[in-house]
DNA sequence: TATGAAAGACTCCCATC
DNA sequence: GATGGGAGTCTTTCATA
């Protein structure tokens, strides 16, 4: 069995990558202080492993027309495997539910929506509990973001 | 003045580089049935206008050694623009913080923060009490999952 | 790991229809 | 908007040390 590890070199890459995924290698090379072709393989390793998921464009809400997020918080009427089903079926139709969680606590599920306004909002809320049963449904709307990063910390790497 | 609008095909596009960004040109075109040209001269035109933001990199949070997602529901001792700003700064210090929002209703304001574990939770909590007074603090951690996107939907554009 | 090199893919920007 | 072409960059791989 190979032990796959990664070191400190691997952290600072996976950081620059998680702010951009379009510098080339040769400039992350200069930044480590390494040539590009180890940066290279390094790359192709986390890859393979799955370290890197994935490589995205991160739009402006605002620009998109879907300035809107509001935090949902429900609570199930009932744990059952068949509820949790069709919860799952109806958040992973709807394009404007772009997390959820199922959490420790009074909430059981908390989502995060995002849309151009309460409008659009209303319809995406009457969607949800006609489809599913819920027994509290509580909405935060944001009135600012203080802060938004994909960017987790890779110092625990 | 030259109004600047965006069409479905602008939808479709930026939909494709949501989920991928590193998708060539070429089979972006084949997609939305246009050649490479005009496809490369709207994402030309998305960038410019802003509504592409950046390209990152997206990586495993278990992988990566911070499986462990906590939502922390805080209350401010006093609406003032001067505790205002050293929350702020806080946030912004703290790469385990990776999104905050100011929020309408009972909670002032919501954390989504990713740890490896409870402990290096309670790292992040001691520092966060300790620089910033709170009324109130409400962690829930996250069971699961069960969607992340950062893709939003484009249909609004 | 570094260096050098070479092939190929892709981007980017022409000019023309 | 489509086609075609060409320069240039970046990726990818290999050979050598």
């Amino acid at each position: 069995m190979t032990e796959t590890t990664f070191d400190e070199v691997d952290q600072r890459i996976l950081g620059i990558l998680q702010i951009d995924s379009n510098i080339p290698i040769a400039e992350i090379a200069q930044q480590v202080a390494l040539s590009p072709t180890p940066v290279w393989r390094r790359i192709k390793r986390m890859e393979a492993a799955g370290l890197i998921r994935a490589r995205v464009a991160l739009v402006d809400q605002k620009l998109v027309n879907v300035p809107m997020t509001i935090f949902i918080g429900v609570t199930a009427p009932r744990h059952a495997m068949e509820w949790f089903k069709r919860f799952q079926a109806l958040i992973e139709d709807i394009p404007e539910v772009v997390e959820a969680y199922r959490l420790t606590g009074a909430t059981d599920y908390i989502m995060k929506v995002v849309v151009p306004d309460i409008d659009a909002y209303d319809v995406v809320y009457q969607r949800m509990i006609n489809e599913v049963e819920f027994t509290t449904v509580n909405s935060s709307i944001s009135m600012e973001e203080l802060k938004f990063t994909t960017a987790v910390p890779t110092k625990y790497l």
